[in-house]
DNA sequence: ACCATTGTTGACAGAGTGGTCAACAATTAC
DNA sequence: GTAATTGTTGACCACTCTGTCAACAATGGT
């Protein structure tokens, strides 16, 4: 049987929940919170998604759909490939639109729980491994189109700059100005010359 | 008048404070917790630190003290700077001893707090400021020694670093084999040729 | 119309939180 | 010894937290 349909979209009501865990944290955003924030009651919340932690893990996946895939189309898409990487430098040096100073919701959850949690942590691990290979796939491909030295080493490369992101995006959360960013990255640009 | 003496050493009490506050966070850590880890009642706590937000406050300032000072010792110190510098790096790959997983209370902090308070986004720009500094003196003076190319810029290499090393902390955290740090670590040291 | 199913609402339970209070212990000054 | 001061102990308070319960509403099937 069909029931009562929910009066909300759940979608939107999960885009919420991941807005709120990236601006705040797993730890310090309450279920009342959450529930204000998605503007459904508390048992809607619990009917749709479990508990507090399935609603964080589903939104580390929404997470992972709507931002960092965005990233990694970009790095395994068509057109140059050193341009590509272009595209996703310059995107990190401000951050999402209206969110540029809510860093990533991937490094804050991996600070903020690291190992201590096996699930999230393999999701998170999950996470950056595609990333890392999306950067290695990119850097392989501007090789063979001579856009890159040849003797670069792609993976190394995408560790360099996996890594660079992860400190960039924990550093945009608190230099108002984007100063180390922009800085950051417009230094390590030299690696890609 | 001096009154009966404290049972337990204050300056021990904090570091293990320092520790539980590195390890799980600031909104993690409960205050039970911390006395079981201190080794001291709930009452002796708050008398000697006043209350949670204050310990933890100057659980940042031993941080600094303790670890991040030790840096910027090596990096201003005597000898040759672009040895110094790869002290400081090589200390990065692996971490503090015993605490390899624990990433860097600083970076973990930023994370977790971002601006949302003031006071301890100050004290953590402050740590963050002095240590970006100390590399760009470090800097400096390679040039002035001959061993960093006259063209180098001591500021954005400083950033530099130091986004990597907030990134290096970051993927400490989850990286079992610290394969992020060393190759990001290895990689970077380009920038420095 | 009635039933089964699903969603919504508000109250509530049980555990845990940060912080405080009051009685008691240990020290120094006199 | 006595008073003043500071530290320790354990109970306790008010509040918040996550999660649940039960009554009620809205749908589809028959």
């Amino acid at each position: 049987m069909t029931g009562r349909p929910r009066e909300f979209d759940r979608s939107e009501a999960l885009d919420k929940a991941v807005d709120m865990f990236w601006l705040q944290g797993y730890e310090a955003t309450g279920v009342a919170e959450l529930c204000e924030a998605m503007g459904i009651g508390r048992q809607s919340l619990y009917n749709a998604f479990g508990d507090k932690r399935s609603l964080f893990l589903e939104a580390l996946h929404r997470y992972d759909d709507r931002l960092m895939s965005k990233a990694v189309a970009i790095l395994e898409g068509p057109g140059s490939p050193m341009t590509n990487v272009e595209t996703v430098l310059s995107g990190w040096e401000t951050g999402p639109r209206g969110r540029e100073r809510w860093g990533c919701l991937m490094a804050n959850s991996i600070a903020e729980f690291g190992l201590a949690d096996q699930v999230f942590g393999d999701q998170l691990a999950a996470m950056l491994g595609r990333l890392q290979s999306a950067f290695a796939t990119a850097f392989r491909k501007a090789i063979e189109a001579g856009e890159l030295r040849g003797d670069a080493d792609p993976d190394a490369l995408a560790c360099t700059f996996v890594t660079l992101g992860q400190g960039i995006s924990v550093l945009r959360k608190i230099s108002p100005d984007r100063h180390y960013s922009r800085v950051a990255l417009t230094t390590a640009r030299a690696l890609l010359h």
